[in-house]
DNA sequence: AGAATCCCTATCGAACTAATAGGCATTGTA
DNA sequence: TACAATGCCTATTAGTTCGATAGGGATTCT
C-alpha cells in the first residue's frame, strides 16, 4: 500500500475536523489554510470524503464542512482504502488468497504479501480519528484507541534491524 | 510502499534461481519461459539485480545468471527496496522520524506511517528467498528461516477485520 | 569465424498524479 | 429580492511513472 500526497492530504484535513469537532461547519478554505493545503485539490478531495460519507457539508453562505461521525468513529483504514485503494503490498486481500489457493509455484511469496497486508491493517484498523489527538503540550506521541468496545492493540516495541534501521 | 509488476517479476525470477541453485548459469531465455515473464524486460531487471550485487552474470555462449549468495543470505526486504523503494507507506524510515520530531501537529499521524513500515519491515527482513521454497508435493504454505543465528519470527494468527476481511 | 548470450541506452504509449480552472447550484443575509 | 459567499461538478493540464520493446555493441564458447 501506497499513502499519496493526495492520501496525505485527506488524513490532515479529517485531523483539523477532528480538532473542529462539534463546532459546526468549516470552510474549504479555512481547513486549505491551517493545514497549508492547496486550496482547489483539498476541494476534490473533500468532495470524495463526502461521497463516501466520511464528512458532510452545509452549501452556500455559512457553508463548510464536518465530520459525519465521532472522531472515534473513523479508522484509518477506511480513509485510506478510499483514497488510496487496497492495503495489500501486491493486488488486494482476496485476490492474493486466490493466488495462494492456484499457484502452487508462488504460494509463499503471496503468503508473505498477505501477511504484510493483515499487518497493516491490523494497525490501520485499530487507529481512529480520536487516537490522532495529541495535547498541545505533551511531549512523545502514544496512542490507544478504547470507547465503543473495541479491541485496544498497542503496536509495542515494533523495530525491523538493529538500533539504526533506515528503510 | 507498494510492489510493482517490476518487483513481482524481480522476486519471481530470484525464485527460480533458487530453485536452480548451483546448478551454474541460467539463462535469460530460460528463466522467462518458465516464469511467463516478458524476456526483454526481464532482461533490464536482471540488470539491476546484477548491479545490486544479488545475482552475477557469465557473457557469451552458455552464458546466464545466477544467485551470488545462497538463498537464506538473500531477504525479500532487500529486493523490494532495491526495486520498489521504502518499504514505508509514505516516504521512508528517515523522513518519517523526522516528521515525528519536528512536526508536532502531525506526529501521531506519522507516529502510524511508521508503524506501519516497522511492521512490513520486521516480515520481510525475516523472509529469505529460501523460505519461499515449499516441497513440490506440501499442501498450504508455512516456512521459517533458522539458519545463520537470525531469529526466526513466525507471524502467528495476524488477521484484521472479522473471518471475511477483504481488502 | 561465427553463433550465442549478456550489456546498455533509447524510446514509446498508457496510466497515474497533483494541481488548476471555471461555471453552476444553493443558501444566508442586507 | 438581490447578491455575496460557499460548496458542487466536470474538464483540462503538465509532469511523472510504469510496463514494455528495440537494437546495436561487447564478450565468450566452440
Amino acid at each position: 500500500m501506497k499513502i499519496s500526497q493526495k492520501g496525505l492530504y485527506a488524513l490532515q484535513a479529517l485531523m483539523m475536523l477532528t480538532r473542529r469537532y462539534n463546532q459546526g461547519a468549516i470552510r474549504i478554505r479555512d481547513i486549505a489554510y491551517e493545514e497549508s493545503l492547496p486550496e482547489k485539490f483539498l476541494e476534490l478531495i473533500l468532495l470524495e470524503l463526502k461521497n463516501a460519507r466520511i464528512v458532510e457539508s452545509a452549501r452556500g453562505a455559512k457553508g463548510g464542512y464536518q465530520l459525519r461521525r465521532p472522531p472515534d468513529e473513523i479508522r484509518l483504514s477506511e480513509i485510506i482504502r478510499l483514497v488510496d485503494g487496497p492495503l495489500a503490498p501486491f493486488g488486494d486481500a482476496e485476490q492474493l488468497r486466490g493466488l495462494i489457493t492456484r499457484d502452487a509455484d508462488h504460494r509463499a511469496l503471496y503468503q508473505v504479501f498477505l501477511d504484510v497486508r493483515d499487518a497493516a491493517a491490523k494497525i490501520l484498523e485499530n487507529t481512529t480519528l480520536a487516537d490522532l489527538m495529541t495535547k498541545p503540550g505533551a511531549g512523545p506521541a502514544r496512542r490507544s484507541s478504547k470507547k465503543k468496545g473495541e479491541a485496544s492493540v498497542v503496536p509495542l516495541m515494533v523495530h525491523a534491524g538493529g538500533k539504526e534501521g533506515h528503510d
